[in-house]
RNA sequence: GGUCCCAUAGCUCAGCUGGAUAGAGCAACAGAUUUCUAAUCUGUAGGUCUUAGGUUCGAAUCCUAAUGGGAUCACCA
């Protein structure tokens, strides 16, 4: 649309003698009710045309039309100024533009940017959190790729700490030898069994101190079982074979059923990196900031940061026995991954609790002087919420991944057997469309809606399968190729001799053209929603096409052909815009 | 208490850097299939864009305040 704005700042110096920038002219999509695809707002042309805004608009629209050849014609109403382009320009938009394979893929931009995205702590079984984060980190790096970014996925994997040291605690105590094998259980829910045990131990042991006289932060404290898990930590710490060995244990059966969970999900990653490497970096970084005068030394020995001139509070950086807290292990953990990868940009796909400390982090590395610090940026996400509120594990509130993904499996056969859609149909074929609607259905439901606004679920409100979902997507999919199996192949030239667009047909090359400029705006926005809604809108008009025109029936073969290869177009696009999403179209369902 | 985020139809959400009569889906109601897949399409109904000021030719959008909801302010991660 670059051609409509340069003309027309060439209408307004011609006319009114005026010098404005390409920024200055406000373009928009004409609204469905009238008439046109363009729609140039004059009511700011006023100020210099000292004319009324109808007549300023039906001026620039003639010079327009007289200008560009691709202005079929203009109507203006009150300070709008709506432009129909012509059937001839779209057409070969879609010939010129939408069809050849490089359609939508952009060139490298050279750009390197990390997304860190998963992170999650190796003491109990992902939930919808963190299906959430996951759909949203693979989402957004596929759109960055797509925009030409070289991306790196990343998984940070919190592998040790005291919540790995209760799992394991428990285990020894109460597992009896319990193995993944033995139990039958997916090795991550088990060392998530033991640390739900472990709580409900902890729980009892301070009700008895209670009981006993101690107050309720005393008898924390003091707990058996959380002294033993301290102890546990320490021996960690000072290398333990005994401990090392039960950790490295348990944590391979939680990696293997992590495993199977992002296989499930979709999701992958191409580097990870574990908090037991990393928990003890930081601290040079502690030393260089001590001697460049960012941080300080208190009496007891421990370090901080001064940010109360930027609104922020002291933060502690340092403990005063000389150990990492979580600032330290991020910022020497920041270093590693620069010094790694040398990217242009680094995301890190955190929810929004940590809002603070991601804003201090990166306001320290910058007070470091560190030049990659700009190029930071926190992807900060809402909560899932559950109808009864927060999800809470160990209130056993939360909603497990794996039933999850189980559940939707389950609905979507459900569905597709209600509707008759699988006569034909492999065991095999059928199984892996159950997966590929199931997790369509969950994926749009997460990904549709703005990263960074908190989601409502109801697990007992199975998720839709009509209307603004996945399913509607992967449907209009299967439809279109349906269609094009039902020739022997396509006549692009016979297709070329149709030159009458219906507003159908001009609609959804609109749609079409627009699907570059939708990859750039979600890649800047880091938003999959914006794909999400996108392609919905793209279904849409697709399906309003396919109900209005008739294509293997159509009036005679170029319409035939044109419809064809349309469609074609059309099926691509949602392919594509699909897989920015994670999400599988099928070819039949 | 300080700081940050959010508030649009009964419900779930769109609404781009300010622009036309604020849009979808679900739920409700009424229709469409001798014709390429009805997980579709069409229509009806549903709104004080939380409230009050302000900026502007023009505000759901920007500013200020209030109200309601959430997060955070650990020598936890």
């Amino acid at each position: 649309m670059d051609f409509i704005i340069g003309a027309t700042l060439k209408a307004v110096k011609h006319l009114y003698n005026t010098d404005l920038f390409a920024g200055d002219i406000n373009l928009q999509e004409t609204r469905k009710e009238f008439e046109g695809q363009v729609t140039i707002v004059t009511f700011p042309f006023t100020k210099f045309s000292k004319k009324s805004p109808e007549q300023t608009g039906n001026e620039i629209g003639a010079y327009l039309q007289n200008e560009l050849k691709e202005v079929a014609g203009f109507n203006v109403i009150k300070g709008f100024l709506n432009i129909s382009l012509s059937d001839d320009y779209w057409l070969k938009e879609l010939y010129i533009e939408i069809l050849p394979d490089d359609f939508a893929v952009f060139k490298p931009s050279g750009k390197k940017v990390m997304v860190e995205y998963s992170s999650p702590n190796t003491n109990k079984p992902l939930h919808l959190g963190h299906v959430r984060n996951n759909l949203l980190g693979f989402s957004v790096a596929q759109i960055l790729s797509a925009a030409g970014y070289d991306v790196v996925k990343t998984n940070l994997v919190n592998d040790r700490g005291i919540h790995i040291c209760k799992s394991m605690l428990a285990w020894q105590r109460f597992g009896n030898g319990e193995t993944p094998e033995t139990s039958g259980l997916k090795g991550d829910h088990l060392v998530g069994k033991y640390y739900v045990l472990f709580d409900r131990e902890y729980k009892v042991q301070i009700e008895a101190l209670k009981a006993s006289g101690q107050t309720e932060d005393e008898a924390k404290k003091n707990a058996p079982l959380i002294r033993e898990a301290q102890e546990m930590l320490q021996k960690w710490e000072a290398g333990d074979e005994e401990v090392k060995s039960l950790w490295k244990t348990m944590n391979s059966w939680v990696y293997a059923g992590f495993a199977e969970t992002y296989k499930k999900l979709g999701v992958s990653f191409d580097k990870f990196y574990y908090e037991s490497n990393t928990y003890i970096l930081g601290k040079d970084i502690i030393e260089e900031g001590l001697q460049k005068g960012v941080f300080f030394r208190k009496a007891d020995n421990s370090v901080w940061i001064d940010l109360t001139a930027d609104g922020l509070d002291e933060k502690l950086v340092l403990r005063s026995d000389g150990t990492s807290v979580y600032m330290t292990q991020d910022l020497g953990t920041a270093q590693l991954k620069y010094n790694d990868f040398h990217m242009d940009k680094s995301i890190y796909v955190v929810g929004n609790e940590q809002d603070y400390h991601f804003k201090v982090l990166f306001l320290i590395l910058q007070k470091l002087g560190k030049t990659w610090a700009k190029g930071l940026y926190h992807l900060s996400y809402g909560m899932v919420d559950l109808p009864s509120g927060k999800m809470k594990s160990r209130e056993g509130t939360v909603v497990d991944a794996d039933d999850l993904m189980d559940e939707m499996d389950k609905t979507a056969k459900k569905q597709t057997d209600e509707a008759g859609k699988v006569e034909g149909f492999g065991e095999e074929e059928k199984q892996h469309l159950y997966h590929i609607i199931g997790m369509g259905a969950l994926k749009y439901f997460l990904l549709k809606v703005d990263p960074k606004k908190r989601l409502l679920f109801d697990p007992n409100e199975s998720v839709d399968f009509q209307g603004h979902t996945g399913p509607f997507i992967q449907y209009t999919h299967a439809r279109i190729r349906s269609v094009l199996s039902r020739v022997d192949g396509l006549d692009s030239n016979k297709a070329t001799e149709y030159n009458q667009l219906a507003p159908e047909e001009r609609d959804l090359i609109v749609s079409l053209t627009q699907f570059p400029e939708i990859i750039k705006v979600a890649a800047e926005g880091y938003s999959p929603a914006v794909v999400a809604n996108y392609v919905y809108e793209l279904a849409k008009i697709y399906n309003k096409f396919y109900h209005e025109k008739s294509i293997l029936q159509a009036e005679d073969e170029a319409a035939k052909q044109f419809r064809l290869q349309l469609s074609a177009a059309a099926g691509k696009v949602i392919n594509k815009a699909m897989a920015l999403l994670g999400i599988e179209v099928p070819e039949r369902m």
